[in-house]
DNA sequence: TGCAATTAACTTGCGCACAATTTAATTGTT
DNA sequence: AACAATTAAATTGTGCGCAAGTTAATTGCA
């Protein structure tokens, strides 16, 4: 904690007083985001380990109850995420009874995704789900609504940024 | 939690159209939050590869850069994360000459953590980092403030949600 | 048609997150 | 002082996320 006090360089002392300004975490947008994501994981575990789900694993079931016979890439698209993590992902899913990977007969690299009999059952039992999960935020839906919209332009504008960066 | 029955209104023959809505991935705050949150932290990859240092253990940075000495529960309590994260976590950090782990002499269970002049010198760098999310962030300050103390409130509630249910 | 370039999925390796367990040190109680 | 209960870290095992590289199928172009 003893911190050197440098007299020789007056530009360091200048921004000492900002520094904890610019770098404090409770500040930070990005710690806040994390730490409620992991938050919300954790908020979604008692809720998901009943229907057997990891989290990511319901975000997956979650778009193909939308529509099921899409890819991989489709999937992966809606997910933000890339085989490397779905494939192994799937493979569990698919372990566990809820759906078949298929060979695109058309194509022949492609891996679709067909929801089993389990798979569309247990939409049902996922319906309270998201109910519990916005009784837990204390918040009102159109609040929930904004935040969410928020978020989504957020992760675009981020998007966007880390295309320019490549 | 318990739904109140209105009679009046036709409760489960409308929950059938509803389903898609509630189950919706792009309605879903749990996804946004999801998304936005992986966003940040590729957003903050070309930042972080330059210091040598991953998303998380920039964040515990943070924190010894506010104060170092602290034990690695003071740490976990102000990440919210757990020792079975952060000791393989700060044992790359020491790999990497940023600081040391020390155990209190007062206490032979508490393991102290040392930031080394590597690890002071560090900040210095850092500091452009806050700056260049901002931007690519593409939010005027006032939106990231109010948007930050939103997902903190948040976080306080699904925080107090999983103590509930525990 | 032949062959390079592209695409889709898979694989490997690393670093988190976290549950569950273990080890060791301290505290509290009698 | 003795010993059960608590606490702090570390360890083990599982499942993501993602970068990098592999394999196999398709496309595109000469």
């Amino acid at each position: 904690m003893a911190k050197p006090i440098d007299i020789t360089t007056p530009a360091v002392a200048a921004t000492d007083a900002n520094d904890a300004a610019w770098l404090a975490l409770d500040h930070q947008l990005c710690f806040a985001l994390y730490s409620a994501s992991l938050a919300m994981t954790k908020a979604y575990k008692p809720l998901l380990d009943p229907l057997g789900l990891t989290y990511p694993q319901y975000l997956a079931m979650l778009v193909l109850w939308e529509g099921d016979g899409i890819s991989v890439t489709a999937l992966g698209q809606r997910l933000a995420l890339d085989s490397g993590t779905l494939t192994p992902l799937l493979k569990r899913l698919q372990a566990l009874g809820l759906l078949q990977r298929l060979r695109d007969c058309h194509d022949e690299r492609r891996v679709l995704l067909q929801l089993s009999a389990a798979g569309h059952a247990l939409k049902a039992r996922a319906l309270a789900v998201p109910q519990a999960i916005a009784c837990a935020t204390r918040c009102d839906l159109q609040q929930l609504g904004q935040l969410t919209q928020q978020l989504q332009q957020l992760r675009r504008h981020l998007h966007g940024a880390s295309a320019l960066a490549a």
